[in-house]
DNA sequence: CTTATATACATTGGATTCAAAATGGGAGGA
DNA sequence: TCCTCCCATTTTGAATCCAATGTATATAAG
């Protein structure tokens, strides 16, 4: 358990920023049990920072605390995803809109690396790369919005899609190539300055994410 | 400190709902300290479930914590709360239009209801319930959205919002007489199952009652 | 064999304690 | 008078400790 590279200045942000991590890299499964026993010793630390990380988390929806008993990871329903799905994609869409206004050929150039590192990890089959770099490009967007609000619920977001896609094992390659392609219409859209046009294939991307999701799902059960 | 109505299973609960209280109810102002030691006395716990509590409420963004300085209630400048109304915008016109799918004639006569306790409200000059029963407006239209991430979202809207306000000391009845009459204009809508009209008068709900705020913040400076 | 009960164990809730950091005030000097 | 440095006080960070709740096991009764 590293990550020691930044350095916190309290406990409390390192477990949270610890736990973060594992949920959006799908390290947690969903209902899995989170001790604080178990935690604090793997963290190097007592119960008391991993007790306000763990409330912090539930009170953004990721974590279940039952007193008395313990935390758990969330156990999404589908309704839940498809819910989560919803207010992300208005989100998205309100994000990309403003975030055109603010965006300048920089932004345009960190977005183009970002999809270029995309292909490369779907092309090399590194996983856990994709994921950081996909999450990336939605986060640069939202970013860029310049509304911290915003923001700050795209990111809960996806943190709590990331729960649900956890039961995933192996990525799904049809999955990630759909996506790319959804991002590399995004970035065209973004390049020619086409609002409405960025705005509906962003609205696309995240239905047919959704879609892409539970048409997955159903092959499982 | 009362609030003791409600039987809590954690003392941090109890904390958390108590803060979150006197923020809706405008009974704390921006940049307002938080002791740890003040609120555990005067809530009768140890600090324990005060820091629990106040971490909570630090990750919705109402206040903000400094390591080994403390926690403040969060100071909105203007263009915070103009973000915040313009997520919340998109949120509650989305809540209003899956409200509208769900809502039966029971919920309306709720609604109706509520709408008319604020009219008795404002009539008799009651500002805190006021503030009450037109919170509850816009909680019963997010939650019969059938979307708690959407709900949940509002709220925290609604919560930033609020802190805001609390700079205003006596009510404008002014902004009290509008919000009322578009509420009265939501209802009817609903009430003619008119979508596009409860959307767009939701919306201009929302914008109205973002610009009498400035408006009124201006003549104060 | 199943079910109920009691007991031991594990885990959480929360108070307390100690260390560390920040704040405020006063003394001393330019 | 103003600035700087130092020390006392206050407040937070986090580990520890105890009580209370929940869980699991085993024992005994039906």
């Amino acid at each position: 358990m590293l990550r020691e590279e930044k350095l916190y200045t309290t406990s409390s942000d390192y477990v949270y920023d610890e736990l973060l991590h594992k949920i959006l890299m799908r390290q947690l499964k969903p209902g899995e049990r989170l001790a604080e026993v178990n935690l604090a010793v793997a963290l190097g630390v007592s119960r008391t920072p991993v007790r306000e990380a763990l409330r912090r988390l539930a009170s953004q929806g990721l974590l279940e605390i039952i007193p008395n008993v313990g935390a758990r990871l969330v156990s999404p329903s589908q309704k839940d995803v498809e819910d989560t799905f919803k207010v992300r994609s208005v989100l998205e869409t309100t994000a990309m809109r403003l975030a055109l206004q603010n965006m300048d050929d920089a932004n345009l150039e960190d977005l183009e690396e970002v999809v270029a590192q995309e292909e490369k990890a779907i092309r090399r089959g590194e996983f856990e790369e994709y994921l950081a770099v996909n999450e990336d490009f939605h986060r640069i967007i939202a970013h860029l919005s310049g509304n911290e609000v915003l923001e700050s619920f795209i990111k809960n977001c996806i943190a709590r899609i990331s729960i649900y896609t956890a039961i995933i094992d192996s990525p799904i390659h049809e999955i990630l190539e759909s996506s790319l392609s959804e991002h590399k219409k995004i970035l065209e859209a973004i390049r020619e300055r086409d609002v409405s046009k960025a705005e509906n294939s962003m609205e696309e991307h995240m239905i047919n994410t959704s879609n892409f999701l539970f048409s997955y799902g159903k092959k499982m059960v």
